[in-house]
DNA sequence: ACGGATTTGTTCGTATGTATG
DNA sequence: ACATACATACGAACAAATCCG
């Protein structure tokens, strides 16, 4: 009564309701990646490896690569190998480096969509940007899209009466650093970053498209500058999915 | 049939289950966190102030306040006003920083509690710690406690044979740094840094006593001694509510 | 530029356990 | 008890992309 294969026993045997193999190899791939065995970009051991690693047949570690695809975790390319997906921007961050070169070192298309421009009643604010209470300030939101995904959102507070009408200059140029020029800002220097990990507000997640389990990158910055003085403050939440930050020192 | 009191009418008139007052209240609060017109650490407009703002009784913010308070977003001090809320713990990261000074400086205790050590089969490895594929690791997985609570999780890698036996003296000397000296490091040097934001795994949250959907701040580090040479490489991953970066430039 | 080796993609087939009605 | 449908798992063969000498 010895049944024709092995495999099929440890399937029928399992005890009360075990998950499925496939599962099973998916958990401890999904512990390989989180545990820094194979980080992003590496390269995991072919199927066939995998398969006699977990002792079953290459279909089952197929299974469950197939649901690490899809949870964007693993990348597949045929021919090559199965990789640690890694995310769609690294923005190697520095005291002057500019989140749209690293995008384009990347060879993508960093957009913005403007949402909403208002004036802000200042009244218990100031501290971020170092402006005595009251000061008026203009406040931008805005979509940053990544080849056409919408991976991040900003709030960019710029102070009045310097910054008047950037709103426009950043729709019609595409680009931050390009209206500021217009006011006679040559250079934007990071004085600051606070970086956090957060859940994404009901507002985030609507207009980004995501669920409120999608963890988010918030990057808090102060921008200066050549003279010191401040000329941007921001708030940004990036998708987590897509996008992380290095540092070189 | 008129309602005995107008705030009830009010309460009682809402439309198609809008939520009740303190609710839209406490939305509209998270928003004034999350847009960064408060940041950490800063003082919100007294209950009053508020109160007469969203044009409600004093008790209808308290309830609000209350909620963002369990939250883990506001902190409330009697006879000094309501906070944003800090994570327990900053690190203001750099080339030479350790995140222990960090806690000391805010005045708390930084612990670890190892969990498990074990050699790495480094057949497909090699890679961050830059050592030739098959070079034998030692990795130690490891609970960060501040102030008694779990708020990290990290596993650390140490190449052989040179840090033989490294756990016993992290465990008894309760330091890395100080364990590090033993094998004649006298500097740690963070070469460079990767951040992101994840969800917790479900070993994770299992271990920190988190919900899945606790956005985790993720930092892989390399670490290099004075001679430029690798020492360390760690995954960590830090509860999101309780830690944050800073970086200044 | 070619050819063989490697690796993933696809499509057959077989067998068994589980859920449904 | 039985038929049906579906998910799970293994086996074999070949196609397609990639790599390397």
């Amino acid at each position: 009564m010895a049944p024709r294969h092995a495999a099929l026993r440890s399937h029928s045997d399992r005890g009360s309701a075990s998950p499925p193999r496939w599962k099973q190899i998916q958990a401890e791939l999904e512990e390989w990646l989180s545990d820094g065995r194979f980080t992003p970009g590496s390269r995991l051991p072919t199927e066939e490896e995998l398969a006699q690693q977990f002792a079953v047949h290459r279909h089952t570690v197929r299974r469950a690569v197939e649901q690490l695809k899809h949870d964007e975790l693993l990348r597949v390319e045929q021919g090559k190998g199965i990789f640690v997906r890694e995310p769609s921007l690294s923005y190697r961050m520095g005291r002057t480096t500019k989140l749209s070169s690293a995008a384009t070192r990347h060879g993508r298309s960093l957009r913005y969509r403007l949402i909403s421009v208002d004036l802000v009643q200042a009244i218990k604010f100031g501290s971020p940007l170092g402006l005595p209470k009251g000061h008026p300030l203009i406040r931008l939101q805005m979509v940053r899209i990544l080849d056409g995904r919408n991976i991040a959102l900003s709030w960019c507070y710029y102070p009045l009466p310097r910054f008047e009408g950037i709103a426009q200059l950043i729709a019609s140029t595409g680009s931050i650093s390009a209206a500021m020029k217009h006011y006679g800002v040559e250079e934007i220097n990071r004085k600051s970053a606070r970086v956090r990990a957060v859940a994404p507000t009901t507002q985030d997640a609507k207009i980004l498209g995501i669920e409120r389990s999608t963890p988010m990158l918030e990057i808090i910055h102060l921008a200066i500058d050549e003279r010191k003085i401040p000329i941007e403050f921001s708030v940004t939440r990036y998708d987590g999915r897509y996008f992380d930050i290095l540092i070189d020192f």
